[in-house]
DNA sequence: GTGGTTGCAAATGATTTGCAGTCCC
DNA sequence: GGGACTGCAAATCATTTGCAACCAC
């Protein structure tokens, strides 16, 4: 089992690219955090506010597609017109539960779940590589705080 | 059972606004297409494509939101920086196996899968409100592309 | 008549790209 | 040393918005 770290750099070599200072802030900056999603923006404040080599706004996005690309990260569409990404390092599979109200983001996952879509998935013929599911709805105590207010 | 275009009046009226020569030609233009699926570009283009009254791209990105919060329409982000929308009309909720050689959407419906993800919020306390299930893989007929070329 | 609508063009915001100067291997 | 990389600024792309002319009710 080698680190995410290991992993970035071999595949960085494997590809004919180089490892600069760039590259190894930003992964870093992203495995100290202990945010598991963030946007493109939150990295580049994430990344500048560190006390280890800066990076640019290009550097990033351009980084965040090479994480995308070895496996580090998955990028999302959430319901923005914005990118987000989760860090897949040392965390399995999970879903997301939404909050339409504060905008929360609960990770949940079930065996069962998968199960049954790759059962789906035979159904039609599909070879599934990734899957992503998102509930939206109203978390508890969003739900809570809704009905409070009728006193 | 009222008709879309009734459905669309009734909302537009009750919300104070105006029933427009342009907004009834980019819902017909909608009900009339066998597309299912479609992005604001596809719709302009598909609006000034029939004989009917023509439409400016910002009435249609405008209509198109008036149509997403009176129910006729889904809108959805799939991989790319762009919003993609769905009828909704007459079919009833589905998710989405969408190949990642061809691009090709199928679409597919499982009772049991929408029962086991509302066991799944109420273990959360979570008040499910819509979902979105995009399951990304290769579809049958890009498998059986991809295993001829290697005779 | 008048307040919501339209179409245009300009603005916005996220992301990408061209390029000159730098830095890895 | 040379090709890959960086940061910047300019470009791009989807979408939104300001505004004057226009239309539905």
């Amino acid at each position: 089992m080698q680190s995410a770290r290991e992993a970035f750099v071999e595949y960085v070599r494997r590809e004919g690219l180089k490892v600069t200072r760039q590259r190894l802030a930003i992964l870093e900056t992203i495995l100290r955090s202990e945010r598991a999603h963030f946007n493109a923006e939150d990295l580049v404040a994430m990344v500048n506010a560190g006390r280890g080599p800066k990076a640019s706004r290009s550097s990033v996005y351009r980084t965040l597609e090479l994480l995308k690309d070895c496996g580090l990260l998955r990028k999302e569409m959430l319901h923005d017109q914005v990118s987000h990404y989760e860090k897949t390092v040392g965390e399995e599979h999970h879903d997301h539960m939404i909050c339409n109200a504060c905008g929360c983001i609960i990770e949940f996952s079930s065996e069962e779940l998968e199960r049954l879509q790759d059962k789906l998935c035979r159904e039609q013929g599909f070879k599934p590589e990734s899957h992503v599911l998102h509930i939206r709805g109203i978390c508890h105590s969003c739900a809570a705080k809704q009905r409070k207010p009728k006193s």
